[in-house]
RNA sequence: UGCCCGAUGGUGUAAUGGUAGCACAGCAGAUUCUGAAUCUGUUUGUCUAGGUUCGAUCCCUAGUCGGGCAGCCA
């Protein structure tokens, strides 16, 4: 991409989580390190699941592990094969070369098979891994696909006497269970034979009743204070359709039976989430120890998620800003799904860094902007090409060069490369600088143009400004100026010292693009704090302009980043922007510390 | 008013019985052909009360405060 060198890679993070597998390692007690990425298919994945990225991929890699990667399906009402889709591709993009080696797929179409471990039958399925196996044609694993073994669990389950068909409907489940200050009713139902649960549970598959007529439940206790633990559904009826099973099925494995049992399957040795999975986490290990299963069982560790600061990461509040077109769609450029980073122009190592430094705890806590925005500036300033770009131009004229004369200046690519390179950069009597550069009556200290004073143009030479022109309204339209061309590198007046320097364009050089000026979505640290969070909304989150561009830029790539001197790092809009139509997004402006 | 989890500068975190450190933010200065970057310096912290100990951010007890839990969601 850029001759540049990368930043240089953080420390291995230490954490709670890391603590607990190194300790595993050490005492020999997994094979290997298997952990998983479970989303399920019913969103986009937003900045909090890239820390949940990085914390399960981190471990595999740094353990010579694996991470699958699991679509957590077990709702078919609410997802859908469209969201597998972006799932995958935010995925490969955030892991990028960094732990793509670990990250765990199955063969297309695969489903566990029945082995025999320690003389007993055990459900099994093998990881492929697309990074080293291109001829074979992979897809993520799928809880779905263990619909089969899950339904044979709950069927063990219920000849141990440990799981009955209830009859209540969902209004009386509700009432039976009691509240976490007042201990649960058995179900009427709670005792019926093995026989009658078998015979129901078959004819619940077989489709013979309504949406809940019927539920399996975990017989465990109901005046447990836990409520997870009062008689737990594991089944529930839902003639529907699902986007990966079709119409095969009519009941369905709630989360909690599903999870753990998906996390055996795969092997999973560290099931990693967030603090609001504590609770069931007694669930977990009951499903699993009462089975009686032959291989080391999972176990779940929890940590507190990504909360930052000015952003919406709530998958209601996000599909709210998309459906009220308050954004353009799932990957704005503004919103914090991985998809609208990625199109902002974040690099995905950026992305990551951010995801890994900010730690990994027990206790909630707002991570705020600037710590993301910092990893962003830091990435982008050691890669990104220098570019010369006039967003709200004002033409300056240079009365001592002559019309038709054009000076080519050399403009380095990137002063953070340890070997820079240089580029032409055409210079003439009609310039574009940004109008923001010039001051009629300059602020104190403002190190600008001003009238009489100097100024540098970057890679140019000194210019002195003589004269200011306005419009018949009292608008500045033009500033003459005289150029110092021996001021230019290697010139007698080279070493010559002004207070500012300037970016600037030559006028009939310059192309033309559509830029996008993107700002923070949201103005209140937290939006959605005081109610009604479309009110805090930033009114110039985006500004479009039309710039005035260096010409090589009209050779811009989608995979270049580039910092407009100055201004801040834009790159090509992965979906606007079209040769000869260029759209460039601004990633991040420069960090401004000029007391405005 | 049940159970579970947690509490370290403004923010995010480290220190697992022995000098409270790092990053971001802030402030001051140096430097600069980007008011960027870089460099230097610097302000601010262990929730409270007891206990154990030569010594406690760390272990124990109580309190305070915060979060989570009563979907046929995940």
């Amino acid at each position: 991409m850029t001759d540049a060198t990368p930043a240089a890679p953080s420390p291995a993070p230490s954490d709670f989580i890391r603590d607990i597998v190194a300790q595993h390692v050490a005492e020999k007690r997994y094979p290997q390190i298997v952990t998983r990425f479970p989303p399920e298919p019913n969103g986009y994945l937003h900045i909090g699941h890239a820390k949940s990225i990085c914390l399960n991929f981190g471990i595999a890699r740094e353990n010579g592990g694996q991470c699958n990667l699991r679509m957590d399906d077990t709702n078919p009402t609410k997802e859908d094969v469209e969201y597998v889709e972006s799932i995958m591709q935010d995925v490969n993009w955030l892991i990028g070369d960094w732990a793509d080696h670990c990250l765990g797929f199955k063969a297309h179409g695969q489903t566990p098979v029945t082995v025999s471990v320690n003389g007993q039958p055990d459900f099994q399925i093998p990881a492929h891994f697309p990074a080293r196996e291109k001829s074979v044609a992979l897809e993520p694993f799928f809880a779905s696909d263990y619909f089969d073994q899950i339904f044979e669990y709950a069927v063990a389950l219920i000849k141990k006497g440990k799981a009955y068909v209830c009859d209540l409907s969902p209004e009386d489940t509700d009432k039976y269970r009691g509240a976490p200050d007042k201990p649960g009713t058995d179900s009427p139902y709670r005792n019926r034979s093995i026989e009658e649960n078998l015979d129901l549970f078959m004819r619940m598959k077989a489709g013979e009743f309504p949406n809940g007529a019927r539920t399996l439940r975990a017989k465990i206790d109901m005046s447990l204070p836990n409520v997870w633990l009062r008689d737990p559904l594991l089944y529930r009826i839902r003639h529907t359709a699902h986007h990966h099973t079709g119409d095969k099925w009519c009941i369905y494995p709630m989360y909690d039976f599903a999870h753990c049992l998906s996390d055996y399957i795969e092997g999973i040795t560290h099931s990693i989430c967030t603090l609001e999975f504590e609770v069931h986490r007694p669930l977990y290990d009951w499903i699993l120890e009462n089975l009686g299963l032959p291989r080391p069982l999972p176990h779940q560790y929890e940590f507190a998620k990504l909360i930052p600061s000015h952003m919406i990461v709530s998958k209601r509040k996000l599909i709210h800003l998309v459906n009220e077109k308050l954004v353009s769609g799932w990957d704005d450029p503004r919103l914090p799904t991985i998809s609208g980073i990625r199109r902002r122009g974040v690099p995905a190592c950026a992305l990551r860094r951010f995801a890994i430094g900010v730690g990994v705890t027990k206790f909630d806590s707002m991570t705020d902007i600037a710590v993301y925005e910092h990893a962003v500036r830091d990435e982008l300033n050691s890669i990104a090409l220098r570019r010369l770009a006039v967003v709200d131009p004002i033409k300056v004229v240079l009365t001592n060069i002559p019309a038709g004369e054009t000076i080519e200046v050399d403009a380095v690519d990137n002063p953070q490369s340890e070997t820079p390179t240089t580029r032409k950069v055409p210079f003439t009597r009609e310039v574009f600088i940004e109008r923001e550069d010039f001051a009629e009556v300059p602020p104190p200290k403002y190190f600008r143009l001003k009238p009489g004073g100097e100024v540098r143009l970057k890679y140019a030479c000194i210019i002195k400004c003589d004269e200011v022109v306005k419009d018949a309204a009292g608008n500045v339209v033009e500033i003459r100026c005289t150029a110092d061309l021996d001021s230019r590198a290697g010139g007698p007046n080279s070493g010559k010292k002004v207070k500012g320097t300037i970016h600037w364009v030559s006028a009939a050089h310059a192309i033309d693009a559509e830029v996008r000026l993107y700002d923070r979505l949201f103005t209140a640290a937290e939006p959605d704090a005081g109610g009604d969070f479309t009110k805090n909304v930033n009114p110039k989150s985006l500004v479009t302009v039309t710039g005035k561009l260096e010409p090589s830029l009209a050779f811009a790539t989608q995979e270049q980043r580039f910092q407009f001197e100055r201004l801040g790092y834009f790159t090509l809009d992965s979906k606007d922007s079209a040769p000869g139509k260029l759209v460039f997004n601004r990633t991040i402006t420069l960090k401004d510390t000029w007391a405005k």
